[in-house]
DNA sequence: GTTGTTACTTACTAACTAGTAAGTAACTTC
DNA sequence: GAAGTTACTTACTAGTTAGTAAGTAACAAC
């Protein structure tokens, strides 16, 4: 639809008043879906948030469905932590030549969720949200999840004799999602990245896996 | 408010009829919150399940906050295994003189799970909703989650030296409530029992549980 | 300086929301 | 058989929902 011309200096700048304002209105969203999900809330809370009117937030996003799409695009797809890991590896890497490690993998994604508490809670809202067919997302959050548990085939994980990977890596995650769910319902209460070594502890345990972690 | 007459066999009928329906209501209204969560549910859809009309759903349950209620208690507070786990240990229990074992309490767990599928998903929608301060469940799945972290210590887990018991469950638990959203997500594709076998590989590998599993 | 685009607003609609009030038919109690 | 009680229904209200249509003021392009 959109064809693809240069903007000028003029329109960039307008465009970055717009980009600005979709910020706000995405951002506004993200918090009243934390609050009552996607299904919970509505286009009007947004835009009181905002401080626009309805129709104003659907000039930029079409419809509520649209917003979704927006919100999604935004917080989502921003997150691949797993090939930034990996690519340590690759040549020219930090870490070249060794071989990556499925405790330090996963402190790397504890540590970079515990600096967006609402992101991770966005994800377990709308993941939940997802598990019912008629959600408009359950396609995506399956696919999502089954590309965390059976990760890319070439990945050369350093593990223990008789562990088995690809399970480490699927029960690790289990278990990061459901800790990260109490951690956003009380954070006060809870020091995420501290009850995740403690999980360590648990799911790698030091005899066994001295020298993988 | 209700005196507590004793009911006459009539009355037994008569209430029986309104146990039924209230049974239909609550079953409708489960599957309408696993569909869509609670808030974005509505009594007239719950009507409409039933075959009744929505001011005949408020006449039962009163409020939404009612319906909320009712399906807690007719859901929830039915599953409490912990207690029945470690009952069997008891003086005169099946398993008098042994000790509990955290992965025989999880398989336990797990096995009663698989059969009810839709206590779990509900489960995972309202303690997702639960998440925020503003749902009316905050406190109460806090307070439930709390309970399943520090669980009473006088409970003597037989656990391997060097492993805290309460770290141990706590991940454990962790592990079955990600695996449980993911299977509820995609039941044809998940054998929750045998992945969970699987977890229990990682969560208690066996140089180290053996004899503890 | 006309022409177009952007970023909105007001005004509206049709459907739906939880909840209330006032019935009513069937049944129970006494 | 009169007086409740139960299990609903119809009818209604006031507020909210997503979405549409038709503006308009500010600015940009040429």
């Amino acid at each position: 639809m959109d064809t693809q011309k240069t903007p000028t200096h003029a329109a960039k700048k307008r465009s970055a008043a717009a980009q600005e304002r979709l910020d706000q209105i995405v951002s506004a969203a993200v918090r009243l879906i934390n609050a009552r999900g996607f299904n919970g809330m509505s286009l009007q809370a947004v835009a009181d948030e905002v401080g626009i009117t309805q129709a104003g937030v659907l000039h930029y996003v079409g419809s509520k469905h649209g917003l979704l799409v927006e919100v999604i695009r935004r917080y989502y797809d921003r997150s691949s932590t797993l090939d930034d890991y990996l690519s340590l590896f690759h040549p020219g890497g930090a870490f070249e030549g060794q071989s990556p490690k499925i405790p330090e993998y996963c402190r790397l994604l504890v540590a970079e969720n515990n600096n967006q508490p609402e992101l991770v809670m966005l994800f377990q809202m709308l993941n939940t949200e997802a598990m019912s067919t008629e959600s408009p997302l359950h396609e995506y959050f399956n696919d999502r999840s089954r590309g965390v548990i059976e990760p890319e085939p070439d990945v050369n994980w350093s593990v223990p004799e008789g562990i088995d990977a690809t399970e480490a890596i699927s029960c690790a995650l289990a278990a990061m999602y459901g800790l990260e769910g109490r951690w956003v319902a009380r954070p006060d209460e809870i020091d995420y990245p501290a009850e995740w070594s403690k999980f360590e502890d648990i799911l790698f345990p030091l005899p066994l896996w001295e020298g993988y972690r």
